[in-house]
DNA sequence: AAAGATAGTAGCGACTCGATACCATCTATG
DNA sequence: CATAGATGGTATCGAGTCGCTACTATCTTT
């Protein structure tokens, strides 16, 4: 492949480069085609994707922000036009009042389950080899995984990799944190408190 | 590592949706330590960058667009503040007279060394291993290969690497679509002629 | 009970972004 | 060689993003 072209000391001098211009690359097509596939701005996209793959401790307005790395501010604004047109819905938290849970909508989970990820991705992903697959996704989180610790942000692990993970045996579960106890299908989906 | 934790069938369904979200907070973070970084709006810090890395036949507006997949009237827009404020200037082409050739000023071009691509980034593969990082990059450029092929959109692949590539020996080159004679500099900067 | 931390919203200004419309120049086709 | 179409670029408009500052409400700590 391309590597193999050149010099090992030519790729150790530009990969950061290299791989900035991919990424930035790779984020173009992929916002072009949400928003072409879906009618709505990248970042409301992106906004309803992290909805659907959240838990319920991560479900509020400065997970959002804190998972796509803007202001809660910022986010507020966005979640206003999602749920005005009618996406996203605001329940308040029974025991904080000053915390609201997001929802997506019927509408906002047939948005989510059409359009995203957008089909020209799931499509590169199908092409790859199964083992490029699992490269690639890999290759992906450890490279996550070093920018977070770099710049000290919150990983949104799954649930059931996080140490306040506890199996009680009996497909029983429970999160050490909140001392809650977890269906399966939510150890499944990612939560802002993970910890690695 | 984590992959590993999860059953192979269950890599296989989500993995498409696991790689939109891990290059969504990429995205994300490289987005916001741009902004913070240069004091730019990430497509301006973009657009900047991709000027440092294109060879003479790619520094044009619409060579822009296609690579960030935006509209030529967008960028358009968006090269006019960055003219406005020094850091990129226009000449028009002396064979063409539609055409504008864009080139990074000095103030241009030590703001994209300063910060670009982000030191977070930078550190974050520093920190991988040697093998991670070739590895890495090679994930990358598959991916956004099968999203080029699929998108049919243009590769901006690196000069050198080019059907049209001529070497004529004693680091003679020759771009064949063109034509003209090439500098060894300009065979390693990407091309929006470029054919894989 | 007071001080500080945390969750969320409101308004402002700069900027992005697609869409449409438009002009200038180059290139094919007859 | 004229003219139709393609291509490169700009201007204008409206919806939306986005950080910032300021503000309220609620919870937590001391």
């Amino acid at each position: 492949m391309l590597v193999n072209l050149i010099s090992t000391r030519y790729i150790l001098t530009v990969s950061a480069k290299d791989i900035y211009g991919a990424l930035t690359q790779l984020g173009a097509v992929l916002r072009a085609e949400a928003r072409i596939e879906s009618g709505l701005q990248p970042v409301q996209v992106q906004v309803l994707n992290y909805l659907s793959i959240c838990n319920r401790y991560s479900d509020t307005p400065v997970s959002v922000a804190d998972y796509l790395g803007l202001t809660k501010g910022t986010v507020s604004q966005t979640l206003r036009v999602l749920t005005e047109a009618g996406f996203v819905d605001k329940r308040p938290d029974p025991h904080d009042g000053r915390v609201v849970h997001l929802r997506l909508t019927a509408k906002g989970k047939a948005t989510v389950a059409g359009s995203v990820p957008p089909p020209v991705l799931r499509q590169a992903v199908a092409s790859l080899s199964e083992s490029d697959q699992s490269r690639t996704l890999e290759s992906f989180r450890r490279l996550l995984g070093a920018l977070q610790q770099a710049n000290d942000g919150l990983s949104f692990g799954i649930c059931h990799t996080c140490q306040h993970f506890l199996s009680e045996g009996r497909g029983r579960f429970r999160c050490g944190l909140t001392e809650e106890p977890l269906k399966a299908a939510e150890s499944k989906l990612i939560c802002r408190e993970h910890l690695t």
